[in-house]
RNA sequence: GGCGAGGUAGCUCAGCUGGUUAGAGCGCAUGAUUCAUAAUCAUGAGGUCGUGAGUUCAAGUCUCACUCUCGCUACCA
């Protein structure tokens, strides 16, 4: 393997629309930093960046709908991120933000230095223009009158009455829906980034010359470029977000996939004036740590950035976890099923080493894996206080009293002994050998084992017995046990970093390097430590319960609130235009190719017809033949994967998307009014 | 539907290029022990390795089909 004179770690930058929670720590954060720690401890010269991703819609509809300032959304929330990550012990050389002036500037720069080497393609095309709202406008913004059927309310994209697919410049008095202005005919320019075009070059580095990249990210990678790359473009319409630095391009912004990433070298620059080495030099190794669904922005695209800019150096790895579950059921921002991290800090004060164990010990490094409760406090109660405090604490208590906190000196140590000490050092080679491997999981247990081993020792040992008999022999035992105490403290540190602290302080000791880690005489006879201190608190039933109920509530909440905000008013005759009507299924069957899609056959009433649905996820064709239900008859027909489909099924969607017939309760003729 | 990843003891996971009775931690049972936060130590019981075929002297490990979970993608008037 090719060794490097430093390292630039990155870490997905967090977007700025809401707190972070245990998923991102599991995926990203927990990871990079124990990686991190670790290379710093082995005296490595490294820089770790991360930062608030803080551009994009879906922050700028946040704010249009709190009637606030893009810029007050994200200040919000960076510094809640920022301030939780640094509670939990996660140590960037620097947390950065992407409204940053320096960031603007870099990211502008990049992209200018793409376009001057005529690295993008250029497309112009006649768009709407909101001369009121002063801005360009997608085609589902304007509406207009359809020049097929003369429906008025027809979309940008696609009249509703007559199903024709239309662009919007063919309506007929169009308008813009944001502000109601006539919209203005302006040419408009975009970039594209042309992906295609860097597929060879992406065959050659990752399929052929990365072969050793975690499974789910080379498959990805993989299916991506076999199905053949497309240009992508990497500007927008839009007013928040980073200007296009050319002329005429007024009211254009960087799409925020491509200024993101650019947050890693911005960060940096804003760190050190010496940033260009970790970017630039062949001698770099270039970390990303994400989670898998950002894997084909990191591999595919920043890299095709990155060679296309031409003087920078492309990721060695992308260590990119799969995603954790919460109590069996994916984490969610918005139905906030989720354990919010700046709360756990708050209703676990200095349990910061908990988290960080339970979600290291569980993280999804292969699988999606689930978060429950019962495992956080199982994995406290039995691993941490039982294995790994306990351990520590006898040491410290038994030489408390039989030496007066005086490390004792070894005295003609036996073979068992010696071979206790040297297990150190194989410890300790399993521990790098898993976390340059990025399996943390796996390292974090064997640094445990450390603990395991003191115990064992211990046990067969047995100093309490030979204090009677042998003070000698105690000396040498408790020697060893403190020892391997300190060695803890140095094996924890990228793990449990609070913990390793407080061990370090009991002991009274203060420096650390890795390569200390197995030597044998860590502490010198005649030390003076300090008092024990328990290293962890059981966690109680009550505390889980709590927990728990605290999601229950969620649960309960969620299916409350599940209402959508009511419509807008329509009159009566508005309603009377449907005509729906009761019907029965008589034939289903799966429209290829698709995974939602059902042909259906109707017996209306008054015809036969055929209605395309999208329901397949839930119901199987032959389950749903016979079924009576309420149709739309007069909506617009439409073609569905070529298949013209003549009105509507009526469902109920409930939060999490599942589908409900709406059908009258008991038996009834097809073609029943419904009204 | 296409593509990718995964399906190994109750739970969380190891099992490299196919090779003796399939491993670990936690949980569970039994025993030992008391220095320690009823913590620890030892021993043990738990798996037809998603299903079904095939290749091979030999398959959890290779091939094919099917099935379930997750993700990307197409697609839900």
């Amino acid at each position: 393997m090719k060794e490097f004179k430093r390292y630039m770690v990155t870490s997905a930058l967090p977007y700025a629309n809401g707190p972070v929670h245990i998923g991102h720590l599991a995926g990203v954060y927990i990871p990079s930093d124990i990686y991190v720690r670790y290379l710093r401890l082995k005296g490595k010269d490294v820089l770790w960046v991360c930062g608030s991703d803080e551009h994009g819609v879906p922050i700028t509809l946040k704010a249009k709908k709190e009637g606030k300032h893009p810029q007050e959304i994200v200040d919000k929330y960076h510094e809640i991120i920022k301030k939780s990550f640094k509670d939990l012990g996660i140590s960037f050389d620097i947390y950065h933000r992407t409204s940053a002036k320096i960031h603007h500037e870099t990211a502008a720069g990049i992209f200018k230095t793409i376009h001057d080497k005529n690295g993008f393609i250029e497309k112009t095309t006649e768009q709407y223009y909101d001369p009121e709202a002063r801005q360009f406008l997608a085609d589902r913004y304007i509406t207009g009158t359809c020049p097929h059927c003369g429906y008025e309310k027809a979309y940008g994209d696609q009249c509703e009455k007559c199903g024709t697919s239309l662009s919007a410049t063919e309506l007929i008095n169009p308008k813009s829906t944001i502000s109601g202005a006539k919209p203005e005919l302006k040419p408009t320019k975009h970039w594209f980034l042309p992906l295609d075009t860097y597929e060879p070059f992406l065959k050659k580095w990752i399929l052929e010359e990365h072969k050793e990249w975690k499974p789910n990210v080379y498959g990805q990678c993989k299916s991506w470029i076999d199905q053949g790359l497309q240009p992508r473009a990497v500007s927008r319409d839009l007013d928040w977000g980073v200007p296009v630095p050319v002329e005429n391009a007024e009211g254009k912004v960087l799409y925020v996939w491509f200024d993101a990433p650019i947050g890693y070298i911005s960060a940096t620059k804003a760190l050190t004036p010496d940033w260009e080495k970790y970017w630039k030099d062949k001698d770099t190794k270039l970390v990303h740590f994400i989670g898998k669904d950002n894997i084909v922005f990191h591999c595919i695209i920043f890299p095709s950035m990155l060679k296309a800019e031409g003087s920078y150096i492309l990721p060695d790895n992308v260590p990119a976890n799969e995603f954790l579950n919460l109590e069996g059921d994916k984490i969610s921002t918005s139905r906030n099923w989720a354990v919010w991290l700046h709360e756990y800090l708050e209703e676990f004060p200095g349990k910061q080493d908990v988290l960080r164990y339970v979600l290291t010990a569980n993280a999804p490094e292969t699988k999606d894996n689930d978060f429950t409760w019962k495992d956080f406090q199982a994995r406290n109660n039995n691993e941490l206080v039982a294995i790994l405090g306990n351990f520590v604490n006898r040491a410290i208590v038994l030489t408390g009293k039989y030496f007066d906190g005086l490390v004792p000196e070894r005295i003609n140590p036996d073979e068992a002994d010696t071979a206790v000490l040297n297990e150190i050092s194989e410890i300790r080679q399993k521990v790098e050998h898993s976390i340059e491997n990025f399996r943390f999981r796996e390292a974090m247990k064997e640094a445990m084992n450390l603990a395991r081993l003191g115990n064992k020792y211990l046990a067969e040992t047995e100093p309490w017995k030979l204090i009677k008999t042998d003070e000698d022999k105690v000396k040498t035992i408790l020697n060893i046990a403190l020892q391997i105490s300190a060695s803890l403290s140095i094996v924890l540190e990228p793990f449990l970093p609070f913990t390793a602290e407080k061990i370090r302080k009991i002991l009274a000791i203060d420096k650390i390097v890795w390569d200390d880690l197995g030597n044998h005489d860590l502490l010198k006879a005649g030390h003076k430590i300090g008092k024990a201190e328990l290293l962890f608190a059981k966690i109680e039933d009550k505390e889980i319960e709590y927990q728990v109920n605290k999601l229950l509530a969620t649960k309960e909440q969620n299916k409350e609130e599940s209402h959508e905000p009511v419509k807008d008013e329509i009159s009566y005759d508005d309603f009377m235009k449907m005509d729906i009507r009761s019907g029965v299924i008589l034939e289903a069957e799966k429209v290829p190719k698709t995974k939602k899609l059902l042909k259906l056959k109707v017996d209306t009433g008054v015809d036969q017809r055929t209605i395309v649905s999208g329901i397949a996820e839930y119901f199987k064709p032959e389950e749903i033949i016979g079924k009576q239900v309420s149709l739309l008859l007069n909506l617009a027909p439409r073609k569905i994967r070529g298949i013209q489909s003549q009105g509507m099924i009526l469902m109920a969607e409930d939060k999490n998307g599942k589908l409900y017939f709406v059908a009258p309760q008991e038996n009834i003729k097809p073609g029943a009014l419904i009204k």
